[in-house]
DNA sequence: GGGATTTTGTGAATTATAGCACAAGGTTTC
DNA sequence: GAAACCTTGTGCTATAATTCACAAAATCCC
């Protein structure tokens, strides 16, 4: 009775790509936009968008369409984008470094704050501002700055490990870059990127393509 | 009236991770396994992966379970990991890097057998094996190999034109890295990795606990 | 060998997600 | 200022995905 129609996951898993295409719009210069164009642009239909926005309220004008800055600021606001989220990253093979340069993390709303690995001879180095640290140190730079977030990007015989000592020095939501699913508590999140698992998907239709009729989509 | 009933593209997309946890099971000496068991691996009910299964055919034994190398090689045949697919990545700054270096997309079926780069200065330069090349061989390479997969690890702002350049040379099957949502033919497939609009769900959650009672899960 | 036990494969029921379609409200045009 | 036109927000309907629950094998154990 206290959330009675709480959004479901797969609204809020869309909201970040209306936000990011918002953010492109406001770049060109566009101040208005309606469900049916911000649908085009991301392949979502304009029902769906809409449909989404109402579980957080009325955000557009009838005959007109949206005002993307309000409405970006409106999404940023939903999903907690107005400050600056702490986070750590575990595991600083050629993946974890990628991820520590990627300007996409460091900026929107990202901020890495600790950068860890096991390997001895990678303890001290730098990968751009951020020193690479020794496990013992996970706990206290969790705490200082009070990172809820963390992404894992050892190798999977390694991942389950991480994860938990992660959740014991307080994270609570963790992307994971290893191959393995994890086995968390109730009130930890965790979301997985997994690009070998993907590629396969998509080798089964090219695997029955050959020339045939095809259906698709999504 | 040609396929009564195309498996859904959810069960395709779980497919993998079933398979991945069969390789495990398999190293780890298992020899047989129940879906039960498979099920508590990877948090996906044991209900669920049988129904899966049986959009393809009947693998295991009543009283059982499955004999996992059996249940392993009908679900490679389906994915169509057989055989080695010739792959092509785009883009080799430290993301494109990472994915060349990375293992499990040399092994596990995939093949890179072209990294193409605009950056005159990369061109010619070696990861591991491979040498970076010109996108005036993209379609030579994309030829030679008959390869029909790729990989798009280019900024967002030059993602749409190698994707354009990527189909006309035959590439039916894309995995997009770039934060933009891509416009294709019917017959392509395009699949997304997104960690930043990741992180931006999670921060959704993060938002909203601050020591209430959760409620989550997926 | 027969009773207890296990586990599959699958129709049926349930739940979740997406799309339709339209009233309501706003804009534009002349 | 009124007719024509847009576009939202949403109740309802349709479709999709998941879970239930059970008959039908197969094994195990005395």
């Amino acid at each position: 009775m206290e959330r009675p129609d709480a959004p479901p996951d797969v609204v809020i898993r869309r909201l970040p790509l209306y936000a990011r295409s918002l953010r492109y719009l406001l770049e060109e210069g566009v101040h208005s936009v309606s469900s049916q164009e911000l649908g085009e642009r991301i392949n979502v239909t304009a029902a769906q968008i809409r449909k989404d926005l109402s579980y957080f309220g009325e955000f557009g004008k009838q005959g007109i369409g949206y005002d993307v800055e309000k409405l970006l600021n409106h999404i940023d606001h939903i999903l907690g984008l107005t400050h600056h989220w702490p986070l750590v990253v575990v595991g600083v093979g050629s993946l974890g470094q990628a991820i520590a340069r990627y300007d996409g993390f460091q900026t929107q709303g990202l901020r890495i704050v600790g950068l860890f690995d096991s390997d001895p001879d990678k303890i001290g180095q730098m990968v751009d501002d951020l020193t690479i640290m020794d496990y013992s140190r996970l706990h206290a730079v969790i705490s200082e700055h009070q990172a809820r977030l963390a992404v894992i990007a050892v190798p999977a015989t390694r991942a389950q490990e991480v994860a938990d000592m992660l959740i014991e020095a307080g994270i609570r939501a963790i992307l994971n870059y290893a191959p393995i699913i994890l086995q968390t508590p109730d009130d930890v999140w965790v979301r997985y990127i997994d690009p070998v698992a993907v590629m396969h998907s998509l080798t089964y239709y090219l695997a029955r393509e050959q020339g045939g009729a095809e259906v698709k989509r999504r």
